[in-house]
DNA sequence: GTTACTCAGCGGGGAGGACG
DNA sequence: CGTCCTCCCCGCTGAGTAAC
């Protein structure tokens, strides 16, 4: 059944239906899948260029745009199991040694926490999470007015636009201040930048905003020192579980295993609740102390000796480079407004690189982007053991051709009696990269949250120069999920170092980079 | 001005790893 | 066990830089 996956070959009459029905795990090649590549593929055989923000065939087959489900219909969240996922944070902290360290003692001195977690609730709170799946209307329905309320707790804040929302929990010594200051100082807002309030800032113009803030929680006092201010943490991070506000690969971490995630992509609370008030413990200015840092210091703190500060700065990170694999394209554009700024200064300080660094990042960009816009021409090879590949730089692509059909012109050249290639055939491959995640990637094992989810890669193994037959190729790889992140952080312009300090990245042929 | 060296990208294999 | 393909290594290029 193996060797049949590639069979609808560029005749393309027969589409060697599989019958039987696989598991889930393998994406590909249902019929639905099929026709969607076939549609997909001729409607870009008629454009030029490799970028592409959707298809129209994804009308056509709404189910093949996997990001999709969780943004559009009628959302509902399933009951939340308050007490499961209140285990599930407390033992997420003991599986992470920073977090041990900061929360260990407070989960050692207080005597069933994850019973105080539930009766922190507001009773209007628990009385929906309780009572079965939830609505966004449930959620206005718990009301609270946190905006008069002095007390410290946790607040959730709906921001509405018609057929969209969007979710953000948050954390306040005194409720009413922090809501009144955000409400009435757009400015201040604007001087000490989160995902929350950039958000905020692109819907307030929309028509029918509606910005309504609810109390999830409270506790007894303001907190008076950092254990109090770690368990009002605890809270803040119980509410963003419970409705799913942290962003998607937290959930995956932080919420009990196998729970469905569904409201993932409306949650604005990218950064852990758990880090609050980490860097500004012992300031009043929670909100402003993470901004106050400068580009140097929150260096130093990536890669510092300190590892709690380290950590502290890598969640930073990755809650900013979550945004541009946010299937939300508004949370994307949000990213590349912020990504353009840092190119702009990036090019003229030269962030303390030598110009060579930039000379050759030029032209592998340079490169890469006439790959994307063009497409390639290149040789086939055969394997040791008969498989075909054509490769672009460290990238090989498995041509996903059935096993010795071009045995005939295989012809083993100069030196080692390895050393195959393919006479007189070429492959055309030309590189799709698209906005949101896609059932024809090449890397099947790409997680939405990889730029690799967003490449497709075509060949021509017809004629060979692109005029023929395209088809999709793909693989089960998983390494070549993080090479192909590269490639296309490569194509979206991010340099090496930078594409290299995000999370799933790996580039071979690197030598001498140990030395770091 | 010439030479030597460095660094990242490029192009190409061979070997070993993964999976049934 | 066979089959398949990723991974890693090697040498090359071309630009920048430092030393002579």
């Amino acid at each position: 059944m193996i060797g049949e996956r590639h069979r609808w070959d560029s005749e393309g009459e027969r589409m060697n239906v599989e019958e039987e029905t696989e598991p889930d795990d393998s994406v590909e090649f249902n019929t639905e899948t099929e026709k969607y590549a076939k549609a997909v593929l001729e409607e870009i055989r008629k454009l030029p260029g490799g970028r592409f923000s959707s298809f129209l065939a994804d009308n056509s087959f709404p189910r093949q745009v996997s990001h999709q489900d969780a943004l559009i219909g009628d959302p509902i969240l399933p009951k939340p199991p308050l007490r499961l996922i209140a285990d599930s944070i407390i033992s997420g902290i003991q599986l992470k040694e920073t977090q041990k360290k900061r929360y260990g003692d407070l989960i050692r001195y207080s005597a069933r926490i994850e019973d105080g977690l539930c009766d922190q609730l507001t009773p209007a709170a628990r009385e929906v999470f309780e009572k079965g799946s939830i609505t966004l209307d449930d959620l206005i329905g718990i009301g609270g007015n946190p905006d008069s309320d002095d007390r410290s707790g946790v607040y959730l804040h709906i921001l509405r636009i018609p057929n969209m929302f969007y979710l953000y929990v948050g954390q306040a010594v005194v409720l009413s201040e922090r809501i009144q200051y955000q409400h009435n100082d757009p400015e201040k807002r604007r001087k000490y930048p989160s995902l929350h309030y950039k958000v905020w800032e692109e819907l307030e113009g929309q028509d029918d905003f509606e910005s309504i803030f609810v109390t999830l929680g409270t506790v007894g006092h303001y907190p008076r020192d950092s254990s109090e201010q770690l368990s009002l943490n605890l809270l803040e991070m119980f509410g963003a579980c419970i409705l799913q506000t942290l962003k998607s690969s937290d959930l995956e971490f932080w919420l009990p295993e196998g729970f469905p995630v569904r409201w993932a992509d409306r949650g604005l609370n990218v950064a852990l609740p758990l880090w609050q008030g980490y860097i500004s413990r012992g300031s009043s200015q929670i909100l402003q102390a993470d901004m106050k840092m400068t580009k140097e210091e929150f260096s130093a703190a990536l890669h510092g000796a300190n590892e709690t500060r380290r950590q502290w700065a890598i969640n930073v990170k990755n809650s900013y480079q979550s945004l541009r694999v946010h299937p939300d394209p508004q949370m994307q554009a949000i990213w590349w407004k912020y990504f353009e700024k840092c190119c702009a200064a990036r090019d003229q300080l030269f962030l303390g690189r030598t110009k060579s660094y930039y000379t050759t990042q030029n032209n592998s960009r340079k490169n890469a982007l006439d790959f994307l816009a063009n497409g390639k021409q290149c040789k086939i090879v055969q394997s040791n053991w008969g498989s075909y590949s054509a490769s672009y730089a460290d990238y090989s692509f498995n041509l996903g051709l059935k096993a010795h059909c071009f045995n005939h012109l295989v012809k083993q050249s100069r030196s080692g009696k390895f050393d195959y290639f393919v006479d007189g055939k070429m492959a055309f491959l030309r590189p799709i990269l698209v906005d949101t995640p896609t059932n024809l990637r090449y890397a099947p094992n790409a997680l939405p949250t990889d730029p690799a989810s967003r490449l497709i890669i075509l060949a021509d193994t017809d004629k060979g120069d692109g005029t023929g037959k395209l088809r999709y190729l793909f693989t089960k790889g998983t390494k070549v999920v993080e090479k192909l992140n590269r490639l296309v952080d490569l194509f979206e312009g991010i340099d090496y170092d930078t594409s290299m300090s995000l999370e799933r990245r790996h580039s071979s042929g690197m030598r001498s980079r140990e030395t770091e």
